[in-house]
DNA sequence: TAAAGTAGTTACCTTTTTGTAACCAAATTA
DNA sequence: TAATTTGGTTACAAAAAGGTAACTACTTTA
């Protein structure tokens, strides 16, 4: 148990709980696929890094899929997948007990 | 939504996910009420600064009680309240998540 | 012709988090 | 008498995370 990392649990905390990551789940489960440019302005306060980041992270581990269209300009959008619905039922959960807890000032109706 | 830590959500995240955390809450719902010592012990790795912190960070959000005994050497013991325990019903479920996708290795038996 | 929008990348700096090691008082143990 | 145990605290160093601003290529718009 020297590194809390191999633990999937944990893993997956430490993946989601990332600084403006929920955030990015919330908008792509109440407005559906969205592009680069639409999450952003969404955000308020994120940059272009931590968004590229966050998102390249997400697909990585399956939660949203990125579909790339070499136009010009290029039009990237991304959504949810199975897996990252999955994923909606128990932070609902979670949810609710944070905002029993904490009070439900700023959120969100889904995820 | 400047501050992503006025979210709920957000803010339980961050506060169960920072490092050691989630292998705290494990040992004392595998265990019951332990030790200070007999948790530093168990969490092979951990340094009494971190635990420290953790410990009074969950106690400070009602997730777990500390009981002081002022002997000599004093004997303080923690254990989790009913909000730690409500905690754990939505981490068993993305624990379970976490596991199909991840695999298994050193999953707890709880939490 | 110049500005704006597309989806990022990169280098650098600051802030936050985590780790290391020493230290505390009083009593028990060897 | 000296080391050990108890539950921490403190100062400092190292590592990780996040923020800022500049830059890319190509096209459309003004």
């Amino acid at each position: 148990m020297k590194d809390p990392e191999s633990m999937p649990l944990e893993k997956l905390l430490n993946q989601i709980s990332t600084k403006w990551t929920i955030y990015i789940l919330w908008m792509l489960d109440t407005s559906g696929r969205l592009r680069f440019g639409e999450l952003r302005r969404k955000i308020d306060g994120i940059s272009t890094k931590v968004l590229t980041e966050r998102l390249q992270m997400l697909e990585e581990i399956g939660i949203i899929h990125r579909h790339y269209k070499p136009t010009i300009p290029p039009q990237v959008t991304y959504e949810l997948t199975d897996r990252g619905k999955e994923l909606a039922q128990p932070l609902y959960q979670l949810c609710d007990l944070a905002s029993d807890w904490y009070g439900d000032r700023a959120m969100p109706q889904n995820l």
